[in-house]
DNA sequence: GCCGTTTTCGGCCCGACTGTTTTCAGTCG
């Protein structure tokens, strides 16, 4: 068993499951739940925490707990949490991935004589189950959660598909005029990487008029389900959207509170509780009179709780909410800050290593003035070193080179191309061209293609040995993370990070929907260390390069300003460092 | 079981919907 944050956290929510079970107390549940999602939000691997003695960092992990993740690091199980679990089926702890099971329904299932959860969905449809006493509402709901249970198998939605399905929406929202505003709400609009189901928030004064019209809205294929300021629908495509509507006056509170994120609402009401105040998504009640102020704006909302409003992207509770108080909240990058976008395929015959693009450099270019830039760099792969010798190699970057001058000396250009390239980082360190290659570009983007999984020892001498050369200013897409479908690789990143900080090396902000990478939390964590970051879309045609916006909201939840991202430098400026 | 600008004890977020509950429990966000 390997200890991931995810099966470490899953354990201790079994945990807390056995605890429900048992009827502890509610707080020590919640501190087992608490520590769960604190180490799946850590973005540190929590076993290699251990081996720093740097446990009880972790927040919500006391100690308690962190004896009991010793043990269970040391010798794969912990005798507490047996003890715990002792009694009930072992199936129950399966069931409780199904959406809608709780711990007491998963109990049932398993007592009724589930075994797994293809047992279990047998069982139902058989009828078996109702048979044996299970509520045939309950038997229908869990079957539905079986549905949601492969959803999440196939992995949650990618953020850019979410982002698009959420703007059709908001475009049947918006002309009704019933509804005065509509947004999207959730993990959707704090721009989280993966989005579970689509939430909706409208304003409105004829609440039951706008359930009726959402029910009409095409594509819905079922309600879910459905009150007087709630309605749940699945479209026929399986995805899910959860609308909530308030009133006007209220509208500002229900924004912030189905915004979340969770651990940052929790941490705004234990603030408020302080001050007298209760918070829901009415408004600010005062707790002593029993009066709520309804708040039309979020702004209006956090102001009467005496602090500036934290942009949606960063309300993780990761030190938002002080610097809200403070009023040091930083001034986020925002997309029109971009001034550029280096990591660009064309389609140059290159006879690149991996996947050639498909536009031209006059093509990518007039796209790039199109989104107001001033430069734009063509990152194609590096020619395949199995196929060519050095000299080919160098031949074809200088062929490359003598398009991109030509187009810059032409007198009709969009803006400024820079001559790059994206190299291979070899198992080695090494790279996929040679220096007097390298030295024909303005500079290299240095990335791993093969071998994403080697020891984290080897994985950190490999990156930093890739670093070292001059002719590299940048690490692209460096986790080498494809959501759903690959995790990152392991590395000892704060030591890659401190390089980098000290030898004036970019990390890249890959923009392409399923990498999102530097994942935000290690941005976070490469900013504290002085590094600079540039965000790059990995187009491999012109009309990719809009999806800039997935990149810099990375970046907010990153809490980068204009100042930490390259690209949203001046040409002039640009230039000075590539010179360092 | 955790935690501290109410600090080593005494607190710990709030409300809607669904179900089979006729006064509340389970689950979710």
């Amino acid at each position: 068993m390997t200890w991931t944050n995810a099966a470490v956290a899953k354990s201790l929510r079994e945990v807390a499951a056995a605890l429900i079970l048992k009827k502890a107390s509610v707080f020590q549940i919640r501190a087992y739940e608490n520590a769960a999602t604190s180490i799946e939000h850590s973005t540190s691997e929590i076993k290699d925490l251990r081996e720093e003695g740097k446990l009880g960092q972790v927040p919500g992990v006391g100690e308690s707990i962190q004896a009991h993740l010793e043990e269970l690091f040391k010798i794969g199980k912990v005798k507490h949490w047996e003890d715990l679990k002792r009694g009930i089926p072992e199936a129950t702890f399966e069931f409780l991935d199904v959406p809608g099971v709780g711990p007491k329904t998963a109990l049932k299932l398993a007592e009724l004589g589930a075994k797994d959860v293809g047992d279990l969905q047998d069982k139902l449809q058989s009828g078996l189950l109702v048979k044996k006493g299970l509520s045939e509402k309950i038997a229908d709901k869990v079957l539905g959660g079986l549905e949601g249970i492969k959803k999440t198998q196939s992995g949650r939605m990618l953020l850019p598909y979410a982002y698009t399905q959420a703007e059709k929406v908001l475009d049947y929202l918006k002309p009704n005029p019933d509804i005065i505003h509509a947004d999207v709400l959730g993990s959707l609009r704090r721009m989280v990487a993966t989005v579970g189901d689509l939430d909706f928030a409208v304003a409105s004064k004829k609440p039951k008029e706008v359930v009726e019209y959402i029910i009409r809205m095409p594509g819905v294929n079922e309600v879910l389900g459905k009150g007087e300021s709630k309605v749940d629908v699945r479209l026929s495509s399986g995805l899910e959207l959860d609308f909530l509507i308030a009133d006007p006056d209220s509208y500002g509170a229900l924004l912030q509170h189905f915004t979340g994120s969770k651990s940052h609402n929790i941490h705004l009401r234990t603030l408020a509780e302080h001050k007298g105040l209760s918070l829901s998504e009415y408004g600010v009640k005062d707790v002593k009179t029993g009066k709520v102020v309804k708040t039309p704006t979020e702004e209006e909302f956090y102001r009467l709780l005496g602090m500036k409003m934290p942009p949606p992207e960063i309300r993780e509770d990761t030190g938002e909410i002080e610097a809200a108080v403070k009023d040091t909240l930083p001034d986020l990058v925002g997309i029109e800050d971009i001034k550029g976008d280096f990591h660009l395929h064309d389609n140059f015959p290159i006879e690149p290593s991996h996947d050639l693009g498909s536009s031209s450099i006059t093509e990518i270019a007039e796209e790039g003035k199109k989104l107001g830039y001033e430069y734009i760099g063509i990152s194609d792969h590096s020619p395949s070193i199995s196929n060519h010798s050095s000299e080919q190699i160098i031949h074809l970057i200088q062929k490359h080179k003598e398009v991109i001058d030509k187009y810059n000396s032409s007198n009709n250009k969009s803006v400024r191309v820079l001559n790059l390239l994206e190299v291979d980082i070899q198992p080695d360190g090494s790279l996929s061209v040679p220096d007097e290659g390298l030295k024909l570009l303005d500079f290299a983007i240095a990335s791993v293609h093969s071998q994403h999984s080697l020891p984290r020892e080897e994985m950190t001498k490999r990156i930093l040995k890739a670093l070292e050369n001059p002719y590299v200013k940048v690490l692209g897409h460096p986790t080498n993370r494809l959501i759903n479908r690959r995790e990152s690789s392991e590395a000892d990143w704060e030591r890659i990070f401190k390089f980098a900080a000290e030898n004036q090396k970019a990390l890249e902000i890959n923009a392409y929907p399923d990498r999102l990478d530097l994942p935000d939390m290690l941005v976070r964590m490469a900013k504290a260390i002085g590094v600079k970051f540039v965000i790059d879309t990995d187009s491999h045609k012109a009309s990719d390069m809009n999806q800039m916006k997935f990149g810099v909201a990375v970046a907010k939840r990153g809490w980068l300003t204009k100042n930490d991202i390259i690209n949203s430098w001046s040409l002039t400026k640009v230039l000075e460092w590539i010179k360092i």
